[in-house]
DNA sequence: ATGGTATTGATACTCGGTCTCATCGGTGAG
DNA sequence: CTCACCGATGAGACCGAGTATCAATACCAT
């Protein structure tokens, strides 16, 4: 009934919540769980359906509860695919970052800030902007997708890919 | 029953359509208009109001279709704000840029990519990524919200900032 | 005038997310 | 141990953005 993979994403999710006060109960170790088992990008339905997978049905407003709370432990985020549509990423909480996400299998990777940071006082400065925050969001193909897609096309074969957000 | 304020932006925008081979209809010249005459950010529902207080009353769904071929023309584009809501902005079709948006009155402008480009490609093949496309946001307080907001901290009068998406 | 295509409006629907509210459960005080 | 309390939960209503469907209409060319 309770998968409890734990790994050790997976402790330090909870370890987030337990740190900042929140009581680690069995709806949020599941989702701590699916989130760290995820190496793409997952919207709060895939949550939950996973979670019914996994033979544990939890309310809708409970994911986005849990969500909602990882999110503003910065153990996940928000971001925008390049459709418009939102999903969520599992990320380092401490350093300032973006990210870049794969558009074959939605994994997602963080990327340090780096020069970003001069470039964007620059703009700021320029436009007379007093810059309160930046986003960079990245989308490509991963190294694993773009090597499965040249010797797909190369053998015919249609499957494989990545994992993809699982 | 009519706007039509035909501002240099609103003609640049009829002109676009119709130079893609759309009819520039009385609706889609509205909504041109309205997108012309706003100086920050707006939604859809913003725009079908606008247009009511007009007296002209448009489908829901013109305005979604309007707002799709502007986008595909690059009119006008969809950015996600810090709060996760979508809006659109208006820009210059023409070079890839991306957005600088004031918090305070939701102003926007374009910013070049300048040398952006450059780090994105760095980055890319540092984690050995195809890179496909990138977006980066910019939020902070422009010049007038910044001087507004000193003033007014000052004399503890709350109301003006700019225009706002009007 | 006539047919065909583009546009439109109404409406139903989907989807992500929020809100409300009654219930449940763990924890701490007594 | 019991009780009260408060945080967590689930169900379901609700909401707003966007899409899909479909019939009615406007426009254009012939």
């Amino acid at each position: 009934m309770r998968p409890s993979i734990n790994t050790i994403q997976t402790k330090r999710i909870i370890e987030a919540l337990e740190r900042a006060g929140y009581q680690a109960t069995p709806n949020r170790r599941l989702v701590a769980d699916l989130v760290a088992s995820t190496n793409g990008h997952f919207t709060a339905a895939d949550l939950l359906e996973r979670g019914r997978r996994e033979q544990v049905k939890m309310g809708r407003a409970t994911i986005f509860r849990a969500l909602d709370l990882l999110t503003s432990l910065r153990v996940v985020e928000r971001l925008d695919l390049p459709s418009g549509a939102h999903a969520y990423v599992v990320c380092e909480p401490d350093k300032h970052h973006h990210h870049l996400v794969c558009s074959g299998c939605g994994r997602s990777e963080d990327v340090a800030d780096g020069e970003l940071g001069a470039l964007v006082d620059e703009i700021g400065r320029r436009h007379g902007y007093e810059i309160q925050s930046h986003r960079l969001e990245l989308f490509g193909t991963c190294p694993v997708c773009t090597a499965a897609s040249e010797s797909r096309s190369a053998t015919g074969d249609a499957s494989a890919e990545q994992g993809g957000p699982a």
